[in-house]
DNA sequence: CATGGTTGGATAGTGCCAGTATCCAAAGGA
DNA sequence: TCCTTTGGATACTGGCACTATCCAACCATG
């Protein structure tokens, strides 16, 4: 298919897909002529793939590439992509040295522990960074987050580890798993918090009563 | 106190802090001479609040002076002041009407009965814009998310609630609570993301062999 | 063979948003 | 008195995700 038609098809307009294609966010089509270039069905999948996690999963432009590059970087083996994915995610904080980010490392720490995460330490994954940073926040507000505080939500945490490892173990094959990986972790989480914040309203009404 | 110190036990910088109150996201400071402001513990404490959830919470300004505004839009009771916040919090990304939000809207509103979620479809919660298009793009993706997929992820939510309403009832005024429903909505996000993203990695490791 | 509309690629421009820099008159301290 | 500091108003900056414009090559039609 031509450009013009993976745009009707996928609901992005044409200008977007050339943009995407200048960032490497899409494999160029396969040029026809000095003027064509025809597209696929890979491509259109890919496409609403990269759409999804921009707009959706609010990732930056420049994050999704590494995201994408990592997730068909086939010099790796299957676990480590399956780990890219997610190791190329989060934009780092840069933690800061004050007070609050101390004791927020500490309470971390000591959350890993009770939840007998290892290999944290050595290795440290990048979501770390964001935990330890709002952490800090709360600790600074003055709300309590110490690892007991903290610990439900690292229980309730691996709950859903296993729920989406076992979608993506459904995958017939190792590149659609790796997919799975990436789409299900970054999609999951607006559905994710919108539940909470559903959730929320619903308790608060049980408590406080929602005539 | 004044701006310059402010900004210095804040550690948010003075051309920031003025940004803040141009925007309505802070109180004026009492004037004390036509070119002297003086601030108190409350300007500090509100505004290490509005950095959290800009900074933390990638809040946009805007809709941190709505959250921050109702919070203490006195004219409303208790538990319609603890919803505000949650109501003036997300961007609806306007529904659109294809068939896979049709399909998406669907597997909601049966999650939402599966879960006994009442109230939601008679004054819908701005939670549920959001839920829709996220589901809606698994559907395009062609990721199961039907109820069945979603019922796990939403009594996971429910567990949270309870412990994030367990925690505002801990505070001691109304005040309190209302500062509380709002941070820890917004500030344990990024620690729930985070710890799942956390889990992940375990998991993965569990299952796939992480030498 | 003309010829007029369409295609894909290169380039420059747009709008938004969070924050920043500059300027100014009035205060306050040495 | 003089010189720095203060808070407020205004205009500017940089980053980002697109988007509009231009252009030569292509293809279908008369």
């Amino acid at each position: 298919m031509r450009l013009a038609e993976l745009s009707e098809r996928s609901g992005v307009s044409t200008a977007t897909i050339k943009y995407y294609l200048r960032e490497g966010l899409l494999q160029p089509g396969r040029r026809v002529t000095a003027t064509q270039a025809a597209y696929d069905e890979a491509h259109l999948r890919r496409l609403r793939l990269v759409r999804a996690l921009i707009q959706i999963g609010k990732m930056p432009v420049a994050v999704a590439r590494e995201v994408i590059g990592a997730a068909e970087d086939t010099s790796l083996d299957h676990h480590l992509r399956l780990g890219a994915a997610t190791r190329a995610l989060p934009q780092e904080p840069a933690a800061a040295d004050d007070e609050a980010t101390v004791t927020a490392r500490r309470s971390v720490d000591a959350l890993l522990e009770q939840l007998g995460w290892q290999g944290m330490r050595d290795e440290p994954a990048p979501a770390l960074g964001p935990l330890v940073a709002s952490v800090a926040a709360l600790v600074r507000l003055g709300y309590p987050c110490d690892a007991a505080h903290l610990l439900p939500y690292g229980r309730i945490a691996a709950e859903l580890a296993v729920v989406d490892l076992d979608v993506v173990e459904e995958q017939p094959t190792p590149a659609g798993q790796i997919e799975a990986a990436v789409a299900l972790t970054v999609l999951y989480e607006p559905v994710l918090l919108s539940l909470r914040r559903l959730a929320h309203v619903q308790e608060s009404a049980r408590r406080f009563g929602g005539g």
